[in-house]
This record gives C-alpha cells, sequence and structure tokens, in this order.
DNA sequence: GTCTATACTTCGATAGAC
DNA sequence: GTCTATCGAAGTATAGAC
C-alpha cells in the first residue's frame, strides 16, 4: 500500500519535505513539525505541503517508510560483515535514528495511521534482526535456550533507545558502564580476531 | 523550590487536577492533556486550571513532581523486603507509571521547565538506587566491577520503560522471552529462599 | 507545481462578575 | 474559589489564481 499523495513520488520538493520534516523532528521533536515549520525549513510555502501530503499524518507516514528503507540497507550490510554483532550494536548507537524513532514512538501513541506504520515496521525488523541472531548466536556456540535471539535482538535495541532519550536531555549517569558491560560482553561471544566456521 | 501556583496545595480540587492530568497522559497522551481537557475531565471549567497552575507548564511539573514522592516511597518499601531484587524489577515493571514516565520524557525534549524536572527527579532517583543495589550485589557475591550497579540499574528500569511504550501499541514480540531471561538471571542471584547474610 | 488568501479549529491565558 | 466571556496565536486544510 504506498503512501497516500498528490505530487510525484521523484520530485526534488518532495524529497527536501520529507528531509525537512525529519530534521525537525530530531532538532525539536515531531511536535515542532508543523506544515508551516517544514515548509519554512524547505523553503517553500506551507500550502505546498499538503500537495504532496494531503495531511500531515500522509508526511509523517512518508517520513518513517522512506527512512526505513535506508535503514535495512544498513542492517543488511552490518551483517556481511566479520563481526555482525559489533556491526549490530554500532548500527543501534546510532542517535540521529534513535532520536527520530523516539519521536516516531511519541507519535504513535497517539495518531494511528502512524501507529499502524511503525507496529509493521518494528516487526518486520525484529523478525528479520530474529533470524540473522539465530544463524549467528549458534555459530559462536551461544546456549539459545538461554539466551532466546528475540531476546537478545529486543535488548540490543532497548538499551540503545533509552540512552538516546536520556543523552538527548543530558542525563548520562551509568551510561559509561552500561556501554562498557555490554560490549565486553559482544567481544567474549566475538572476539576481534574474525571467528568464522563453527564455534 | 515549590510548584509555582497560585490556589492553596491541599484543596481536593486542586488534587482533582492532578490526577485527572495523569489519567488523560496515561489513556490518550500528553498532547491530549490540554487545559480544557483536564477540566472536563476533573469537572471544572476550564479557567480554574489557570487558577491553581498559572501556566500548562506548572501543572506537568507538578503531577511529576508529586507523583514521584509516591514512588521513592514504594521504592523504599520494595528495598526493605525478603527479595529486594525482584520487589525492584516487579516495580519497574508497572504499566501505568512506565507510560506516565515515558509521556514525561517525550513532553522533556521540547519543554525546558519538564526538562530540568525530569532530570533531577531520574538523577536522584538512579543515585537512590545505585546505593542500594551496591549493597546488595555485593552481598548476593556478584563481582561489581564486572556488573557495575549504576549498569544494572539502567538496564532494570530501561527495558521496563521500552517494554510498556511497546505493549501501548501491541507489539509484544520477543517480551515474553526478554521477562523470562531477566528473570531466570533474578532467581540465579536471589532464590526463592531468602538467604540472608553474606555470599 | 507553486503561490496568495482564507476558513475553521483548538489552544493557552486573562479580565472581571459572582 | 469558581464561573462566563473573550483575545490572540498557531495549527490543518482548502479554494483558486498564476
Amino acid at each position: 500500500m504506498p503512501t497516500r499523495r498528490r505530487g510525484a513520488n521523484d520530485t526534488t520538493t518532495r524529497r527536501e519535505l520529507l528531509d525537512a520534516t525529519a530534521r525537525i523532528m530530531i532538532a525539536d521533536g515531531y511536535a515542532a513539525a508543523s506544515a508551516r515549520r517544514v515548509a519554512a525549513e524547505a523553503g517553500v510555502k506551507p500550502a505546498l505541503v499538503h500537495y504532496y501530503f494531503p495531511t500531515m499524518d500522509d508526511l509523517f507516514v512518508a517520513v518513517l517508510r522512506e527512512g526505513t528503507e535506508g535503514h535495512f540497507g544498513s542492517h543488511r550490510r552490518a551483517l556481511a560483515g566479520p563481526r555482525p554483532l559489533h556491526a549490530l550494536w554500532e548500527l543501534a548507537k546510532d542517535a540521529e535514528r534513535n532520536s527520530l524513532m523516539v519521536e516516531f514512538f511519541a507519535l504513535a501513541n497517539h495518531r494511528k495511521a502512524i501507529r499502524a506504520e511503525l507496529v509493521a515496521y518494528a516487526t518486520r525488523f525484529r523478525e528479520v534482526q530474529l533470524t540473522a541472531l539465530t544463524f549467528i548466536l549458534r555459530q559462536y556456540g551461544v546456549n539459545i535456550e538461554e539466551f532466546p535471539p528475540v531476546a537478545v535482538s529486543l535488548l540490543l535495541s532497548t538499551v540503545t533507545t533509552i540512552l538516546v532519550m536520556e543523552s538527548n536531555m543530558d542525563l548520562t549517569l551509568g551510561h559509561e558502564e552500561t556501554i562498557a558491560l555490554i560490549e565486553r560482553y559482544l567481544d567474549g561471544l566475538e572476539p576481534p580476531v574474525a571467528a568464522d566456521g563453527g564455534a
């Protein structure tokens, strides 16, 4: 189901509206991303926002959906490298992406269209990561009864999301220690020298 | 520094305004907690909201601050019982409280007064829990170089916050497994039979 | 495709009667 | 302490000219 819109999909103006929206959401929160503000940030007039995106929900859904595509690509590349667990962790730590996702979580709390899109995305993402982690953890000899891949997937993204939420308000007490704890654990599973083949 | 207000502190109307605000925030998000809506929920007229709380920020700060007091009490009681780690975990899982705190996190992203209050609260809370956990983990024979209490504190509240955020939008993939993983770990440290005294 | 102009809604906040 | 009435700002969205 494509995003509802009037304007063509590959216009540069459309692209700039999407980028402007994401920038504003990251910098000042979703509440600041009004049609007027988005238009100003993109250098056009407010009515043009509604030309490309009939409602603001359509705009937010498009930002989420099209940002998501790029993220799945990064995820695939992370898994293809020599230390996939570390690469996943680095990807999960991305501050801008996490800030944006936190805004979408907040938005989804009271906007049905966005909630549906976010749930679809998050479910698909966790399923993809689940498949990959099942393979990786097994390869590293982890007891996957004890550490179910789906739980590991959730923990990875969970912790980084909160760390970013807190950092955004200069609340960093305990962050360093938590990151070090997790990275010690990852180093234990997946040492710097690339371990390929069986456990 | 007391909350800025005009009306007296112990009025039942004032109390009802605070409760109404919290209920609305939990049910429909902070954006739904307008002066008009809060007044309707409390059964009074909108102007009265501004009589007790000159600005909406004053209202939100009061909800946060006065809800916080009760939470510190629950926390103290949790620590006094026979299985403090499990009690802390159960407390952290409280869905309503987490929903409310998620709303405050979102609010804090673009409201300075609320950010300041939230940071003060979260810092104080983590410090209190740090002191308690340092004692408890040492008692249980945990290597606190490897598992710094401040990191354990952060992990406990982090995971439950995200689980509630996700549950609120019916996204529960992996939740069961993650909770089971953590509870297995807690059971290992703090078995059902009350272990008092040294490691 | 982009603009001007504007209708309509909802919000926070205040003045002043009771 | 609570109400009625209202102001001004900001938001979404649309109509219609260019």
